[in-house]
DNA sequence: TTGGACTATAAGTATATACATAAAAACCTG
DNA sequence: CAGGTTTTTATGTATATACTTATAGTCCAA
């Protein structure tokens, strides 16, 4: 009965995981009780436990009490995408960075960005729109809008020498916030500014911040032409 | 110093992230050791482990055997975001889901497909170019070149029934895959398959899937103008 | 001053035990 | 037999203890 040795919760996982790609547990299957499985393993249950967690917790397995374990039917993997901040993103790959403020003004934000950033109809907020260099060359611009009830401070900081989305991340908390990726066409405005034909495909990444219930901040991202994210499962 | 009663993972874990937030421990900071925590939260070490392991792993602790563990410097959060399977995808907003294979054949790839999946020179891959729709409408297309060798039961299968992509899941087992997202001038190509204006923004996924050292498949998903990849912190 | 050997330390892990909790399954009861 | 109650059970978690491992720091010698 004992499978053989299995004394780390790695072994274990592994073996767990041979077993799936062989199929002898199918998608769908329900697979022995960890008291079970700690047994032919020849290990504690925590150990079984700590496997089986980390493989659930990245979409392989669906575990639920009393019910038991079972392979994930639909195997609806997670993939984890690194939030990249502009600056070290550039000078990672050995190019200097360089930014510049190109508008910074006070203004009541237009219905979809109000509607997202949840602040009153009339309320006036910052609007920030940068452009982000590597090299010299335009790499990205941003069209951000932040809300100063949000980030006490913020109107005191000179967002000319380090870009808002430093300075927010060095002194705002935030809780947690919402992405979407998406293509746009460049228009004669995004042409203009990162130096690309009116036409062309970008890369757009939109992202809200919040704080205790508050939307701090929101920011379009607009990249240059032949911007690439990556990301491994 | 006993700071109250953490009797549980989450508790710890939240105090911590409150003492993150108020800046009581600030970026870069190092932290007490978890023996340390253990006594003042007055619980065990274990459970002051499993609080800061999970911080660690969504990137908002450092943590370094014999160093100790500090806060995260560039809190270069990790988003996870879910691997859409396209029907799953359509289905779930309401719309029905259709697919059709627009061309199958066997041919060597470009270099560019070969040195991605690792292939030797003049081998013959199978080449598959499937349109998904939503509602009858162009939803995205699959450029799509699999290794038959990495593959048994490919050569044998229906694709014009199950889609492709739902037939690997399926059937084949993979370890791992690279991801990457980008956008791209529609063409004539693009334009005509998917029904949109030559010049238009397109969403873009690559994505190369590979099991034990081979690659399986690689795949690159053009989505119709509008399409937008969401997740969360 | 450098470079290798040693040591101390903090995280990492394994284990037995105990209890908590969610929820499926069995058991009523009208 | 429907609907609610109890029991059972698999996962989830906490804890004390012990040992492992990576590595920052220290020490020492060439």
């Amino acid at each position: 009965m004992s499978g053989g040795e299995f004394n780390s919760w790695q072994s274990v996982q592994a073996e767990v995981l041979r077993r799936i790609n062989a199929r002898e547990w199918k998608p769908g299957d329900f697979i022995p009780n960890e008291a079970e499985l700690a047994i032919e393993f020849g290990c504690a249950r925590a150990t079984v436990n700590r496997a089986l967690r980390a493989l659930a917790e990245s979409g392989l397995l669906d575990r639920r009490r009393k019910a038991g374990t079972r392979v994930a039917l639909n195997p609806v993997r997670k993939a984890t995408l690194d939030i990249p901040v502009i600056r070290y993103e550039i000078e990672s790959k050995g190019q200097t960075y360089r930014h510049t403020v190109l508008t910074q003004e006070r203004a009541v934000p237009p219905s979809g960005i109000r509607a997202r950033m949840q602040v009153e109809q009339g309320v006036k907020l910052i609007h920030l729109v940068t452009l982000h260099l590597a090299d010299g060359k335009p790499y990205v611009f941003g069209d951000r809008w932040i809300n100063p009830q949000a980030v006490p401070g913020i109107e005191a900081a000179d967002l000319t020498v380090k870009s808002a989305n430093e300075w927010l991340v060095a002194n705002i908390p935030f809780e947690g916030g919402d992405f979407s990726f998406s293509a746009m066409t460049a228009g004669k405005r995004e042409a203009e500014i990162l130096a690309c034909k009116e036409g062309e495909g970008l890369f757009v990444i939109d992202r809200s911040t919040w704080n205790k219930g508050l939307v701090i901040t929101s920011v379009r991202l607009t990249f240059a032409p032949g911007y690439q994210m990556h990301t491994k499962i």
